[in-house]
DNA sequence: CAATGCTTTCAAAATATTTTGAAAGTTGTG
DNA sequence: CACAACTTTCAAAATATTTTGAAAGCATTG
């Protein structure tokens, strides 16, 4: 509303509501992945929009870019916030609240798997560990046959549980090496596939 | 509460239709778990009591097992047997159609990162290169704010592009270490994050 | 080839999720 | 204290997804 691209105002304060055409690439398809990745799309569009600003924007700007309900925006960026890769800045002189995103993706993901995956992964690895319990009277009960049963059902969920702590420590890595600046894993990640001869990619030097 | 352990019947065609507790654990669990990977959770409850079931199990074990209706399992089922993760198997003297779980769970998930995930990195690396492209025009266009703007968030979008990339990678490597069972990745992670012995995974700590 | 037993399809119904916007809440100001 | 200027809340509406079950489709068998 109050932007006017034909004003040669400052650069600082004039806001642009429409969003420019790559922009809006870009929030589409963060909006999907992330999404996808199970989270409401609209967070990741409205991520991508503060990311991709080089100011701050307010509740009200974002309402105009994504054209969203105040009360869409507002409880949005809450869960941005809660999850750490929003922050609110001061604008000064401004009465409004501004926000901006997260920029160092490493960190947001990290926080965001360290919170989220480890959260279920663990709650998974619980449940099939006390899945494994729950076979035990069966192991050792008088009939035969499923005692059989039960020995098969403990061996496939421990090798669920196997996986999961797997998947635990894949999520463990990424959020340590995040911290250190992405390191190990890239470069773990390079080897493995920039060079395609598997035939002897484990020993390095 | 509990099947018929008595039934003196050829282990092959009596049929339980009732879950035992322990499976009824594991089958919520990774319905959760796969409806949070984005799958429907009934996909994921299904797979279970057939990863769990000794034997192949009908359509209609099925629905009884899970309470669904013909029309759900059978879409589930078609759903599964695409993605693989489920087969047909005959059972010999029966009419009806059987289904066993996928038990080879590296082999499982290689294909679905390979397929799914491969397809929306993809996508979402395509875009990305699509939005930068887009930022030609302004960031040499005579306006010097609008270039400035132009050339941040080309850096920006850069960002998650080699993010997208690293993540294009990663699934490569599971895919192709899932092929070779597992080994690299596994060593990696275990070196990562600090656990004792690759091969007996027995010991939580 | 008609009947039987099973499977698939699909439109409608049930559920679940997301968005809206008006009202209530907060905070800074005259 | 009363008045802005914003923000948050929340019940209702809009959407989207999942499930149902009756009917159509298929394949085997007598």
């Amino acid at each position: 509303m109050r932007e006017r691209p034909s004003s040669p105002d400052a650069a600082g304060s004039a806001k642009v509501s429409e969003i420019e055409p790559s922009a809006a690439l870009v929030s589409d398809v963060v909006g999907r992945l992330i999404e996808f990745w199970g989270f409401k799309r609209s967070m990741g569009r409205i991520w991508s929009v503060l990311y991709l600003s080089p100011e701050p924007l307010s509740a009200e700007d974002l309402r105009h870019s994504l054209s969203l309900s105040s009360g869409a925006v507002s409880m949005t960026l809450g869960e941005l916030l809660r999850w750490g890769v929003v922050r609110k800045v001061w604008v000064q002189g401004e009465r409004k609240d501004y926000f901006a995103a997260e920029v160092q993706l490493w960190k947001m993901i990290s926080r965001v798997l360290n919170e989220r995956e480890k959260a279920e992964i663990a709650y998974a690895i619980e449940t099939f560990e006390e899945a494994i319990a729950k076979l035990e009277p069966a192991l050792r009960g008088s009939d035969a046959a499923a005692r059989e049963r039960a020995r098969l059902q403990k061996e496939r969920i421990s090798q669920l549980l196997e996986l999961a702590r797997i998947g635990h420590r894949l999520v463990e890595t990424l959020v340590s090496t995040a911290k250190l600046d992405a390191e190990p894993l890239v470069r773990f990640l390079l080897r493995a596939s920039g060079a395609s001869s598997p035939s002897s990619p484990s020993s390095p030097h």
